[in-house]
DNA sequence: CTGTTAGCGCCTTCAC
DNA sequence: GTGAAGGCGCTAACAG
């Protein structure tokens, strides 16, 4: 068989390598960990017994021994949103600088999945949580808070629950969504309508506030019928706007909670005939990598999405080397991208 | 402070709940593991400590005593890639049905960390690894031949190493290849371009080979510039179809090794005012989710990825309990897509 | 510079 | 049905 069962049966341990090598196991690990305080002698025969044993330190034990495992788990709720994987790779370039590994854990917004990798680090299997789901893992079934429970390092990333004081970073949803907004009018838009996201995410309703508050600005009355449910998928794009084009006195412009629900609304809009952005403007959040795939290409609320992931995998090794988090959550900026979905309100 | 720092100070270990129980700590571990083999009494008793006491099960010393962890490490290449997150999450399913918890490891490609994660499964951080890269994590520096390696249980998962008779899962990319032809043939396609993915994949070489193999069934001669390199991105794809176009006498038809990169192609192909599929053709592999909100939407090849996820992971817990795995590959069949960037030649 | 010793927290015989 | 004891593989004092 070219690999081993999982028996374990033929893995060499450092007792082995210190048999093989003739001195004592504590050598062996020295030579491993702190070469400088050995030998030049001793170290070549450890290393040439190393080799010939085939030896792996096994880490269980050694993270048993030190109480810490060096690895961080990141927890998404789809893994299959275009959204998180630069997020994650923000995380791992700094986690990498700092001999941390990332480990990727899907929830499919699965409680019990959610709760399983809660335990991973409640029983040590790692050392930390970044959490991009925007909800605790509810321990247990009776309701004792929250708050009372015994955490593990924990930070948050883009969602954030307020009120626990728990270390985030995130952007400022709301003042993005007026960013986007201002964008529509400069453009000569007033009657704009919003795809929501689901509700039930602060982030959706940050956004949707946003929305609100930037037609208050202007003095625009905000039309519950221009507010369409979605779920950030891009079928709920396509049926939102499919809503928003019966409506009697249809808006020129279209501000969706994210790019999917943006895109699903360019394809509805298209597919009845009009055109993006002659008939009616798009514009989306989150700029994912399709965004500028798309035709048109999207308009979009650009979030710094590895620094989002740097800067949280920095303060979860801060939270593991003992320091306190930043005090208040850590809000990073946005950026407008115009592209062609976007353009003047038509004339008619 | 709402959470405990990494120093494990405050932690609960088996023996504070045996203390406080008034049982000895084997007693608390049968009650945790084979709770009928304790008495009512008891076990009411040792639940209410570990209850008291906020105790979990440190992993890290039952899995060193278990030698084993229930967890597999599913690597990829590029967490970027739209393509992967169906497969993990079939992946994800069965492991769940087994009690295993699945992570996630990014590569980025680069051989340093495919070593790291590697290395997590030697040193027993993880029971087996499953493999989307298409190459073993070289190991050291010395060039042992891999296969005298000593392995850990690995699976790969659409990508394989040939001649090394490691388990897989995976498509026949050529004959996919071909399938993708042959329906571009019936719509009267003859002069039939291909946008090849990177060349040191096997799967792209097997995609190329496909082609080629079409048309030499076809009685067409295989003409060296209507293949174009591409790397499997958007930007390649728009690049190799910009040559393209370019050619005196351009294709009517374009294969591309991969949706993105075929997404890239279209864009290419309608920024110079042509249409798809009126003047050009375009098929993708792989069927992502945007396939379907492209415009037009892509014809593509499909590939079971949930079912490769569950087939390399029940394989990967075959080989955990001891059993051999299937004697050669395993090979899912894959489906023609039909979308609308496919129609009839143009007669000109 | 190297060896001895003593656990890390848990599970599992083996007695009783 | 329960307790005592040993050890999984490794590292960190402490001696020498």
């Amino acid at each position: 068989m070219p690999f081993e069962s999982g028996d374990g049966a033929g893995t060499a341990t450092m007792k082995d390598v210190a048999r093989l090598a003739g001195v004592s196991t504590a050598t062996v690990s020295r030579t491993l960990i702190k070469p400088e305080l050995v030998s030049t002698r001793t170290r070549e025969r450890v290393m040439k017994a190393v080799a010939e044993a085939g030896y792996t330190p096994n880490s269980l034990a050694r993270n048993l021994r030190k109480m810490q495992t060096r690895s961080i788990i990141v927890v998404v709720q789809d893994i299959t949103n275009p959204f998180y994987p630069e997020i994650l790779r923000g995380a791992e370039q700094t986690a990498q600088a700092f001999g941390y590994t990332v480990l990727m854990g899907n929830t499919d917004n699965d409680p019990v999945r959610e709760r399983a990798y809660l335990e991973l680090v409640q029983s040590r299997r790692a050392d930390g949580m970044i959490l991009l789901t925007g909800r605790l893992p509810a321990q247990g079934t009776d309701s004792v808070a929250v708050e009372r429970e015994r955490l593990p390092p924990l930070v948050f990333a883009c969602e954030h629950l307020p009120d626990l004081g728990l270390p985030t970073v995130r952007i400022d949803n709301a003042e993005a969504a007026r960013m986007a907004m201002r964008h529509l009018f400069e453009l000569g838009h007033e009657r704009i309508a919003h795809i929501a996201g689901p509700l039930n995410r602060i982030i959706s309703v940050d956004r949707l506030a946003g929305y609100r508050e930037a037609l208050t600005e202007r003095g625009l009355p905000p039309e519950p019928a221009l507010v369409a449910d979605g779920d950030f998928t891009f079928n709920s794009g396509v049926e939102a706007a499919s809503r928003l084009l019966a409506l009697a006195h249809r808006p020129t412009a279209i501000f969706a909670a994210n790019d999917e629900s943006a895109i699903g609304a360019i394809q509805a809009i298209k597919s009845q005939g009009l055109s993006v952005p002659g008939d009616i403007s798009v514009i989306g959040f989150d700029n994912i990598l399709f965004a500028a795939a798309t035709d048109p290409a999207l308009t979009t609320i650009g979030q710094p999405r590895q620094e989002i992931g740097r800067r949280a995998m920095a303060i979860m090794l801060d939270l593991l080397d003992g320091k306190s988090p930043p005090l208040g959550d850590v809000i990073l900026p946005v950026e407008l991208v115009i592209r062609r979905s976007t353009g003047p309100r038509p004339l008619a």
